[in-house]
DNA sequence: TAAAGCTGTAATAGTAATCATTACAACTCT
DNA sequence: AGAGTTGTAATGATTACTATTACAGCTTTA
């Protein structure tokens, strides 16, 4: 089991937009030549985004914003906006325990508090990492190398 | 995106074999009629929890056996028998980012520690679930269901 | 020792999810 | 008006999960 790789796709792509969002337009077929995914998926991704309010986007004049500061985007908030996590939880339990049997009947009503403190357990974590520090790190790793991939667009 | 149902169906497998282990032979089949999941699915649960080292199954003689005792298998050692999750880990990264992008050649590095944290974060959560919790709650809630259930097997 | 009941495992199929891709309408800016 | 974009629907390839059928091999017991 994984979460899908919109997830990662989304980091990098906030990150785009704002390493590169002051200079130039970052628009989904910017971003597609960045990450190595199609900018229909991009485009999908970003439509995601907005929907929680994370980033703006407008139809005809190109180009994505941040719709918040760095430090108030979590992975947690990317993470929500991304996958689709709402309905059943990260786990995912066999769907016809028999209820005529005393373990079938109560096993899910047992594991389901122990199973959400799992998954709190992770969510937690990733509200604690912001956009802020992920930006931070790339920019200290790569401080010698914009200059060129600027000039390619 | 979510764990396989092999899981929770595992974690069922096990208080079955626990709670009716004295009484009876727990077969596969007796364990997809508890689970509501295909029997041949029941032994290949029952196959990686054998390679873990969780349970003991023969050919022939039918019957499913702990290998450990309760309260030394945890929700943790289920999920790593079951669930494939050594390669890549939780979190699945977009397979081509641009090298020559700053940002993409840096984004997997910057995100790697940090991502393993969230997962070591939920996999610390479940190691501190022992079966003999679940065990316990699920012998709580269903005292008076048990005569029953035995009589039809 | 033969029959009955299990396990182990391979092969096949249905279903669902993920990602890529094509296509095109609607919008913005020059 | 035309070029460049976004938003979105439709289609297809690939992969994962689960169910199911089939059968060889082992154990127990009658």
């Amino acid at each position: 089991m994984q979460m899908t790789s919109k997830f990662t796709t989304a980091v990098h792509i906030l990150t785009c937009i704002d390493v590169f969002g002051d200079e130039m337009r970052v628009t989904s077929d910017f971003l597609s030549g960045s990450t190595g995914v199609n900018a229909v998926i991009i485009r999908n991704v970003l439509a995601q985004l907005r929907g929680a309010g994370i980033v703006n986007t407008r139809q005809g004049s190109g180009g994505a914003h941040l719709a918040k500061p760095l430090n108030e985007i979590t992975l947690y908030d990317i993470y929500r906006a991304v996958e689709c996590v709402d309905d059943e939880g990260l786990f995912h339990f066999h769907e016809n325990p028999n209820a005529r049997c005393p373990v079938g009947k109560n096993i899910h009503k047992v594991m389901d508090g122990r199973l959400s403190a799992v998954q709190a357990a992770m969510e937690n974590e990733l509200k604690n990492i912001t956009l802020a520090e992920i930006v931070t790190d790339t920019n200290l790793k790569s401080a010698h190398s914009f200059y060129k991939w600027r000039r390619m667009k």
